[in-house]
DNA sequence: GATTAGTCCATTTTT
DNA sequence: TGGACTAATC
């Protein structure tokens, strides 16, 4: 117990030790905020406050679940069975597997990931004649996920227009086109389970009663949905229930464009009368120039809950600011830079070079593959969601389920069996008449497709039976091979690394089996009831279902059925990392979290960073903020930012102001590098010629001419700063017109975009 | 049924 | 600019 409260500092050991009340804890960047949460969980257990199975521990992402059960095992003595730790989506889809029937769901229900989500509803509008232009896919898909992410059915949307009329139409075909099919989404997994607790109340008491401390990691970042999914597990307003335990980072808000609401904090506080709430402001991470740079900035948003973060640490570095002249430029100096980063011992991995965009990515890449510097982009193709590993899924999901229609639409023909386009739609014409599944509507249709059909659905009914006895790794390898799929590949010019990717199925699954506790000989299509006799998993009270406190995953579900959870929820590792020690590419977002010596803030430009559409948005411009203070306080030792005159977007020049957030850091923690010696018109760089002619519409002899007289007398070019006395900075983005009729179009940021009659308006330059 | 040319589009991301 | 997706072709 004393070696758990050691090096606690006085807020940690506060917040640690509160007693059973709700509490909120405003948790700074790098101020030790998963370490109070795994430390108060084992101090409750510890202490004898509370058994592991009274604790729930609620994350965001599979990592930080998986941190915080290694964290926990650490520091405990006994097993951490019984505590349900991990995201909310995973708690969900345990507590609907166990109350499957009071949840209204087949036991082998599946799960539709944001792929499978998006072409269900494609089919539904296609089988619905809707006409795709007005109503995308993707804007349903976002109007539904919205919906259940705000708790609300079809039927609780209130719609304003006849769009909204017809959308709110679709979502309740959605709806019951997913009950039809037996499978749920991910904003499904936590409505399910919160209109299930709200309506049985047995249920939602034996689970309050149960779960006296609910702890909750990146609480900023919950949506409506899962705060009130939260209120209710914590018996908020109700006799029973425990304490709910928030920690979260106001500041840190980021995801409000998936539906976060930081105004879940504020509603937290008041609403369960918090008296606790702990600020940790003792930073452990950053130097004091970079904390500096960091509160500074993030002053200048107003809706905060108000923290100030400090270090012991002395100031060090100062923050180091370069202005390229073209993005090219821009990651020739990053590269430069961080060689000699790594030339005083820096490792490659402790350097990350951050972007507000992935499109950004692209030059740095480049240059670094130029350079050849090894490197890794976060954020690539996951394992579960390449192409030939869905395939293999779907195969497995169609034994598990075969009323699954993407999972059949995926590889009803594929590999290829001659079952096309024309059979497909009779299927689906059989299906729709008679509102049944697709595999379910086979025997309806005749003739040649039909004998295909059935040939797919032998082959299905085949594999089930075969595998039938076999353990899940076993099963996987069988359906490789009946599937086709690797018969298919080796085929194929570029199949060799899809082979691999299907053959590390066979040990994801051995894997799963072995870390989920599924007992090897178990076959991997018995569910429960087969497995009863190994302890009681489900008990009885009041003749409601209620699940056993220690019931492992095993007991409520089949191994295939939670393996196919898995495949959904934790869509795996992204491409394996080849060379180990490479530099650290990734966009701010994906850096959240973490931190390394040396930091990159690149492109900080306005219409970048902070992003265009971010000022069309309520407090957009806050919320890049936000973002903003993420990139900085990532950053140990070094910290960098960039900007350059010219960028390449969308295959246009684009001249843009160095970001407004450079006004918002202490003068005192900075250092700004002066560029090296360059005319604007480099050999490297386009000509002001091709400027010109490309932004202008102005033709070439003009352009030409512009030319001539911009680089030789006191005129104007393009990309140049300048300052107006109203407008203030501003760049120049096209010149139109020579002489005395030329006018300049001039970028001001903020102030907008502006012609002005370069004869007329007084303008000065700026200094570079 | 696969290849290819044309079209469209373009923050941020986890589950 | 370049990737992803769709329509037309052999």
């Amino acid at each position: 117990m004393q070696n758990l409260l050691h090096n606690l500092n006085p807020e940690q050991l506060a917040a640690v030790t509160l007693p059973q009340q709700s509490a909120l804890i405003l948790a700074g960047a790098g101020s030790g905020k998963t370490r109070v949460l795994t430390t108060r969980i084992a101090w409750l257990i510890q202490s004898g406050q509370v058994s592991p199975a009274g604790i729930m521990a609620v994350t965001f992402t599979n990592k930080a679940a998986k941190e915080m059960l290694t964290r926990l095992s650490a520091m405990l003595p006994m097993s951490t069975r019984g505590m349900w730790v991990g995201t909310f989506h995973g708690l969900s889809n345990r507590l609907l597997r166990t109350h499957y029937r009071d949840a209204a769901l087949p036991q082998t229900f599946q799960i539709l990931d944001s792929q499978d989500q998006l072409s269900m509803i494609k089919r539904l509008l296609k089988a619905n004649n809707v006409d795709d232009e007005k109503y995308p896919a993707k804007n349903l898909m976002y109007f539904i996920n919205n919906a259940k992410d705000n708790g609300l059915r079809a039927n609780q949307v209130e719609a304003y227009d006849p769009i909204e009329r017809k959308m709110v139409e679709l979502y309740k075909l959605y709806d019951n086109q997913c009950q039809r099919e037996g499978v749920v989404d991910f904003a499904e997994l936590l409505l399910r389970c919160y209109e299930l607790l709200s309506r049985n109340q047995p249920l939602r008491e034996h689970y309050q009663a149960r779960f006296r401390h609910i702890l909750v990691d990146e609480f900023q970042d919950t949506n409506d949905l899962q705060y009130k999914l939260l209120k209710l597990l914590a018996g908020h307003g109700e006799r029973h229930g425990g304490a709910l335990f928030a920690v979260g980072d106001d500041d840190q808000s980021i995801y409000a464009f998936r539906g976060a609401n930081v105004g879940n904090m504020s509603a937290f506080e008041r609403e369960f009368q918090v008296e606790n709430l702990i600020k940790l402001e003792q930073n452990y991470r950053s130097h004091g120039h970079i904390l500096d740079s960091a509160n500074q900035l993030i002053s200048y948003n107003s809706k905060r809950l108000g923290k100030n973060l400090r270090t012991d640490a002395g100031h060090g570095e100062p923050v180091r600011i370069y202005e390229a002249s073209s993005d090219l430029e821009e990651a020739q100096w990053i590269i430069e830079e961080a060689k000699s980063l790594m030339a005083e011992g820096a490792a490659r991995s402790d350097i990350a070079i951050l972007y507000r965009s992935n499109a950004q990515s692209r030059v740095i890449e480049h240059a670094l593959f130029a350079a050849g510097l090894p490197y890794t982009v976060y954020g690539g193709q996951r394992y579960f969601q390449r192409a030939e590993v869905k395939h293999a899924i779907a195969y497995l999901q169609l034994m598990d389920n075969p009323h699954n229609d993407s999972a059949f639409l995926r590889v009803v023909n594929f590999p290829t069996r001659g079952i096309g386009m024309r059979t497909i739609e009779a299927l689906q014409m059989a299906a729709e008449q008679y509102g049944i599944s697709l595999y379910a509507a086979v025997p309806y249709v005749a003739g040649k497709g039909g004998t295909s059909l059935s040939g797919f659905v032998r082959l299905i009914e085949g594999a089930r039976f075969e595998t039938q006895q076999l353990s899940l790794p076993e099963m996987v390898r069988i359906v490789l091979d009946v599937s086709g799929l690797i018969t298919y590949y080796k085929g194929e010019k570029e199949g060799a690394d899809r082979i691999e990717n299907l053959e590390q199925m066979v040990n994801a699954a051995t894997q799963f089996v072995q870390e989920e506790g599924f007992g090897q000989a178990a076959p991997a299509h018995l569910g429960p009831q087969a497995q009863a006799s190994s302890g009681e998993a489900v008990i009885y009270q009041d003749g409601i279902e209620v699940l056993d406190a220690d019931a492992p995953l095993s007991t409520v579900m089949s191994p295939l059925s939670a393996f196919l959870s898995h495949a959904s929820l934790e869509a795996g590792d992204a491409q394996a990392q080849a060379g180990q020690d490479a530099l650290q590419l990734m966009t701010v977002h994906s850096a959240k979290g973490l931190e390394f010596d040396a930091v990159f803030i690149t492109g900080l430009e306005e219409g970048l960073f902070p992003h265009e559409s971010s000022s069309r948005e309520m407090d957009g411009v806050d919320e890049e903020r936000r973002l903003m203070y993420v990139a900085v306080t990532r950053a140990r030792r070094r910290l960098y930012m960039s900007f350059t005159q010219t960028r390449m977007l969308h295959g246009q020049t684009r001249y843009n102001m160095k970001s407004r957030f450079f006004d918002e850091l202490p003068e005192e923690a900075l250092k700004w590098l002066s560029p090296r010696v360059q005319s604007h018109w480099s050999p490297n760089r386009k000509t002001a010629w091709d400027d010109a002619s490309f932004n202008g519409g102005s033709d070439n002899k003009i352009a030409q001419q512009i030319t001539q007289k911009s680089s030789t007398g006191p005129g104007w070019r393009i990309g140049e700063s300048v300052a107006h006395a109203k407008f203030g900075e501003g760049v120049i983005v096209n010149i139109e017109g020579s002489g005395t009729n030329a006018r300049a179009q001039i970028n001001f940021g903020r102030a907008g975009m502006k012609v002005l009659d370069l004869s007329i308006a007084k303008l000065e330059k700026v200094g570079r």
